[in-house]
DNA sequence: TTAATAGTTCAAATATTATTGTAATATTGA
DNA sequence: TCAATATTACAATAATATTTGAACTATTAA
């Protein structure tokens, strides 16, 4: 991933309004939620709702699929993933505990609490 | 960590700019930079520079400290640890591929090719 | 086709950020 | 103390981002 789009990325979760929508999503999952769902949940209207969406979706972190009259979001997960690994990438050189529990690994797991 | 400090510290992290001067500081270490090879090293001028540094100071990612004439910063790794944590913190509530590579753990270690 | 629903786009107003030059503060060394 | 260096603070400007209402597009259901 290259600083352009890790800035881009950093600045649409940079928004209170945007990162309370983009973990909404998270925790949805794959199935995500109509936009009129998701404005709801985060107390917006429809025009800021579309606003933010649209940057979120810029920024490569969800995705929209129309269903019916709907359209859904998503997160969407290789965006995400590149995000961390942008910024986790450096902690291994000199400066481990940098990442906290947060680290590289090759493989995807979830150990500890999980919280 | 609060949606509002995550928000405040991710907006830190969108500019350019300062996402260079962090991961610039990241691999420097403790000891960190003064204000003056920061500016040169990421070809700003000293009062765009201040700006920043202010900036990434504000959002408590960095610190400074007086060095005779020279006002060093460094990385505050308690405040990106915060920031990865709350990141990640719900990728194991049903999505824990999202966060890719990189998962919470309780004990710090480096593993794999380590980016 | 018409009415209703879901969302978006547009445009204007506002608010927030970033950039730059100049002035001010802190420290060092003569 | 004075001159030089490092950096910040201030102020004006320029650039972006956010908010809002009104108009527009797409889809569904009668």
């Amino acid at each position: 991933m290259e600083i352009k789009s890790a800035a881009l990325a950093l600045a649409a979760l940079g928004n209170e309004q945007r990162l309370r929508i983009f973990r909404l999503l998270v925790v949805q999952g794959p199935s995500g939620l109509a936009a009129g769902e998701i404005a709801d949940a985060v107390d917006a209207g429809p025009t800021a709702a579309s606003f933010h969406l649209k940057e979120l979706e810029r920024a490569g972190l969800i995705r929209s699929t129309r269903d019916g009259r709907y359209i859904r979001y998503a997160v969407h997960v290789e965006g995400m993933r590149r995000l961390l690994g942008y910024l986790t990438e450096d902690c291994c050189k000199g400066h481990p505990e940098l990442c906290g529990g947060t680290i590289k690994r090759t493989k995807v797991t979830c150990v500890g609490k999980g919280g």
